[in-house]
DNA sequence: TTGCGGATTAGACTCATTCTAACTGATTGA
DNA sequence: TCAATCAGTTAGAATGAGTCTAATCCGCAA
């Protein structure tokens, strides 16, 4: 089930839409609830069909304007492994990904300054980084995902 | 320009094959020559292409099989970054990678044991990792690609 | 020699993503 | 009120890395 935006979340959209010259459409609202309904890191096709219950007519091409557009004003991280389909994640904080390879599912690794610096220190002089991406490989136990 | 594989590169090979019961070939001779010859993290294109130099009738497709089988008997591994092409890496020590965004070159850095062992603590009990990728994107000044 | 089984090959196919070009609908301002 | 404008949406075509298929090839052992 969708639930329609927060108060709070819809200017959080709106801000970020205004503050990169694009307009707030019900489209972009759907699918940006859509991620936050549940932060499972969904694919495009996911996300696709969880909107159109909400959203008959909604095409996929807008689906992919949409988290194109969410990704540029930094709404939305997209997430990789390996050579599968793209994933979405809403969530802002720095943080690492654990693939779980017996679900398949995505869980989110809260990532510690301290760790983001011992990271840093290991590149040679020279090397400037703006991102760093981990993601993690293996089993969790018993693990629910994080619904919103 | 492709060198042919030294007495403990050919070694390596073999051992490596023989252990998953998979057979020396030329071609995988020229392929794994290709990957040792200039460390810089070719595309199959670009091992097709320069293994051709060396072997004219080597087609795409035993690349691709090569490549495959030798990720499978860990001699080489997988670079991935976003959705760009598969990368070929044959170096086996723990490393990460740094992609420069002028260049599009990929860099190995190496990953000393505290730091992964500081990845590992991140960690919520109940998930157990066997893989981690770690890839830094930014700018690199001046270095050059590792030659072997 | 001959047969077997793994390896190689060309080309067809898949499918996530990107591109294109037509359409929609809100906004503006004459 | 009406028409121009223009970002956004849409369906469908195109792209391209990677995979699959089915026909040879070839080294080895009986
Ligand atoms: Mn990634
Ligand atoms: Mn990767
Ligand atoms: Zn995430
Ligand atoms: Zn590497």
């Amino acid at each position: 089930m969708i639930q329609s935006l927060t108060h709070l979340d819809r200017e959080h959209l709106q801000e970020a839409l205004n503050r990169s010259g694009q307009k707030v459409t019900t489209q972009r609202e759907t699918v940006f609830s859509v991620l936050l309904s549940e932060r499972d890191h969904p694919t495009v096709d996911e996300v696709f069909n969880r909107a159109r219950e909400a959203m008959p007519g909604l095409s996929l091409a807008t689906v992919y304007n949409c988290l194109e557009t969410f990704v540029s004003c930094g709404l939305v991280r997209q997430v990789n492994h390996e050579r599968e389909s793209t994933r979405y994640c809403p969530n802002l904080a720095p943080h690492a990904h654990f693939r779980d390879k017996e679900t398949g599912r995505v869980h989110d690794i809260e990532l510690p300054p301290e760790v983001i610096k011992s990271l840093r220190s290991i590149l040679p002089p020279g090397f400037d980084s703006e991102v760093i991406e981990i993601s993690f490989l293996g089993r969790a136990q018993g693990k629910e995902s994080t619904s919103n």
